[in-house]
DNA sequence: TTTTGAATGTTAATCGTGATAACATTGGAA
DNA sequence: TTCCAATGTTATCACGATTAACATTCAAAA
């Protein structure tokens, strides 16, 4: 009887593209996607999305930002294994930064490109710090417990650490590491580093 | 009496072209162009280009070698002034990076993007693979000279270092150095990184 | 020299894709 | 009930990457 007819209004229509839109994207492992293909998925024409999303490109923040979250349950998973303020807690973060950047390669990669105006410029950013946050506050711990004499300042470590687990996971995305060393090992170099700026001995 | 009227057959078109898409970039900041674009700048149509190039990506490539050739000059610059195996060569390499990352914006985006088919892929790799093999041979020098007891390989830290500087550098492009920590200076962030992983004394 | 075909340009046309316009449907507040 | 605001739909555009079909040259072979 219920013929499931439907209905002319989709009832949740903006959700259900994001989420198609980062379906989409993890399907083609790209995120060279089109309007249309997003519209085709949630069954809806082109324009439609057009009501929800002032471009595409706002559309495409909006999956930045599930990407955010993302990222951030592989950090919060990763944290929930491991003693807050250690060395371990500081290897399982990177560890987590770096599965997520080949794990979710187009969402890596979406991450970081910088488009949109202004306003999801600041957005992004917030959200982006938040996720820095989480790191600052290890190293914060880190240095209570293990090294109270430390001449640099968490958030300056945190953010030297995060340049370099940054770098390590755009090359390894990018295929690079192979290109200079064949038996680089993007895990093993970031352990590297995590000891060389927190001054370890190794 | 020479009118110099523009011939039918341009003469040098690929080149031209390469060099006009480099131009055009450089001056809009950014290397979303278009065919039309570098078509008009060099004087001709835009099929014109496609007797030179398989398609707009293939053109891209092309300026992707002059932007490595470009990052050539400001390394080979940077070592000109610097005692080779110092550390002041690897913080001038370093600097230089980063130097090139800001002042070409737009060619530092082009060269990460990792685009093309097979063969460009290929051309690039040895490009990058070329640019990598100074700051092995720096390493190498520096290695000789001031830590022959060293437990790394010199490609194992260059990897390393490389890595690092291109993390710095790739969050700097994107203005999240700014975001993180606002008082974040990338060449003094590089240099500490620099320091920590060649166990500097401080 | 003349001829002729390969290389290289041109204009016209196709096609995909983002975006807007104009019109249709619906649900909920007045 | 009525009516508007929200939200969909079907034309339509505009633009940019290609490709098609035709034109012009230059250079090598006859």
């Amino acid at each position: 009887m219920n013929q499931s007819v439907t209905p002319y209004h989709h009832g949740d229509l903006r959700n259900c593209a994001i989420i198609a839109a980062a379906e989409l994207i993890e399907s083609i492992g790209s995120y060279d996607i089109t309007i249309a293909q997003v519209a085709k998925r949630v069954g809806v024409s082109s324009p439609a999305l057009y009501r929800h999303f002032k471009d595409k490109d706002a559309l495409l923040t909006a999956v930045r930002e599930l990407a955010h979250i993302g990222l951030m349950e592989y950090t919060t998973d990763a944290q929930d294994s491991v003693t807050p303020g250690t060395l371990a807690h500081i290897d399982a973060l990177g560890s987590a930064y770096l599965r997520f950047a080949m794990d979710k390669k187009a969402f890596f990669g979406l991450m970081w490109e910088n488009h949109g105006d202004a306003d999801e410029r600041r957005a992004e950013a917030r959200a982006k710090r938040t996720g820095f946050q989480v790191l600052v506050e290890a190293i914060e711990l880190y240095f209570q417990h293990q090294r109270p004499e430390s001449a640099e300042t968490p958030l300056q470590t945190a953010t030297l650490l995060w340049s370099t687990g940054h770098g390590i996971a755009t090359l390894q995305h990018n295929r690079l590491l192979d290109t200079f060393d064949e038996d680089a090992n993007a895990e093993a170099l970031l352990r590297t580093v995590i000891r060389a700026i927190l001054k370890v001995d190794v």
